[in-house]
DNA sequence: GTCAATTCACATGAAAGAGACCACGGTCTAGTG
DNA sequence: CTAGACCGTGGTCTCTTTCATGTGAATTGACGA
């Protein structure tokens, strides 16, 4: 009976017509043709990087932004261009984006040299060489011939942060060692203060150049999500006001283009489960409700428990009493929890350390405050909805 | 009442250890001709 | 003779612990008005 009610289920979803013609135009892999509102900072990007035609290294270029202004999109989107000049006229240009922030990709020194020698077609071990010897390798590789090579990294800044800057300093020396080669970089940030955080001789050669992104505004955002969902929608299925909503929304968030695409998608996908014919205003609403818990349990999903200990002692908490909870109770409660979680309890250095991560994570919020004669702490709240953390608690309680 | 010293409860840093993972080279073993 | 299994060594990387140092304002207590 079952089986009979999927197969009807499966046929009517067939026959239902799809609102999306083309969903991947709002997927953040997708790389439009003409990017709107971006045209001095195109030209920018492009005049600092064309005497690589004429086999002159360009400067090394800095671009920095808040997330979803369309950074990483200008880079490779320029790029790609010159890539396609350069490949026309015989010139050896060489252009690798890495992006530092995923983990396991680029974020120590070995690995980004062990990337790097990948998108270069040479497979290295992901450890156990001397970084040292990946070094070698790299300036051996790049020296095959002549040519320039644009190294575009994008987060920096989590590099940067795990690694110091001591990187920056070897990646710019190594000029002076290349004979055939040159190389320069483009670095990707969306933390600002970063740039103030690091030793001024890294800073000064990283940011030969400089070029920072401006959030979109409203109405900019807006006509980005119309020009993309004339592709990504049939026609007339967006109901009146859904774009200026979705970019409201993403506006008021620092004018995030990603998550204004996100939104609308998810919009989509949620209109097009409950059957409805036209993507409405409500439709934006749940979508933004389900992205935000999507997120959360995601990265809640993929922490080690030790760090879910931390945040089940924390809801735990949270749920007794609203107010604000401190380190040392969360310790207390946490110290507690471990061994029914059949964990072996950390130290209190440590927990300070996987309170900040949380912090960062975005699913607390935590302060550190003095008080007083009564010393210092961080003063922790949650940082999500009653209803994601219940739904949290119960994730945790399974184990 | 004022002001500097004190004090608390951690935060924050640095260094070092444990254990997982991996490559490499050498040795051993079994299978093959 | 050779391919493959199986060490031991040396390297990176992540997560932790240990030890040390820093920190900001409420509190205290001395001082003078």
């Amino acid at each position: 009976m079952a089986q009979q009610g999927l197969t009807s289920f499966f046929e009517s979803f067939l026959k239902r017509d799809p609102l999306f013609r083309q969903k991947k135009v709002l997927q953040d892999t997708y790389t439009p043709e003409e990017i709107l509102h971006r045209d001095d900072e195109i030209k920018q990007i492009a005049n600092v990087l064309a005497p690589a035609l004429r086999m002159e290294r360009p400067s090394n270029l800095f671009l920095y932004g808040k997330t979803g202004t369309g950074k990483t999109l200008c880079a490779i989107y320029t790029t790609n261009h010159i890539i396609q000049v350069a490949q026309d006229k015989g010139i050896p240009i060489r252009i690798v984006y890495l992006n530092c922030k995923l983990r396991r990709v680029a974020d120590t020194e070995y690995r980004l040299f062990a990337q790097v020698l990948g998108e270069l077609d040479m497979q290295v071990p992901a450890t156990g060489l001397p970084t040292e010897e990946i070094y070698n390798l790299f300036v051996k590789v790049i020296e095959q011939k002549k040519q320039i090579f644009i190294l575009i990294l994008d987060e920096i800044d989590q590099l940067l942060k795990k690694t110091g800057d001591g990187i920056i300093y070897n990646l710019t020396r190594l000029n002076t060692q290349l004979k055939n080669s040159q190389i320069s970089l483009i670095g990707i940030s969306n933390d600002v203060m970063f740039i103030d955080n690091i030793d001024p001789r890294a800073r000064s050669s990283l940011s030969e150049e400089e070029i920072t992104f401006a959030p979109y505004n409203a109405l900019q955002l807006q006509e980005i999500l119309r020009r993309r969902s004339k592709i990504a929608f049939k026609e007339g299925v967006l109901d009146e006001g859904v774009i200026e909503k979705c970019a409201a929304y993403a506006a008021r968030e620092h004018g995030d283009a990603r998550r204004a695409l996100e939104l609308l998608r998810v919009a989509g996908e949620i209109a097009e489960r409950q059957e409805s014919p036209k993507v409405t205003i409500e439709h934006i609403d749940i979508a933004e409700d389900k992205i935000e818990r999507d997120r959360v349990l995601d990265i809640i999903a993929q922490q080690p428990k030790q760090q879910q200990a931390a945040l089940h002692a924390i809801i735990a908490l949270a749920e007794k009493r609203p107010e604000i909870i401190y380190t040392g109770e969360v310790y207390e409660v946490y110290q507690k929890l471990c061994p029914e979680m059949g964990l072996r309890p950390l130290t209190q250095r440590r927990l300070s350390d996987i309170l900040a991560e949380l912090d960062m994570l975005g699913i607390i919020n935590a302060k550190v405050i003095s008080k007083g004669r009564f010393g210092r702490t961080r003063e922790i709240s949650l940082a999500i909805s009653e209803q994601t953390a219940d739904k949290i608690k119960k994730i945790l309680e399974k184990g």
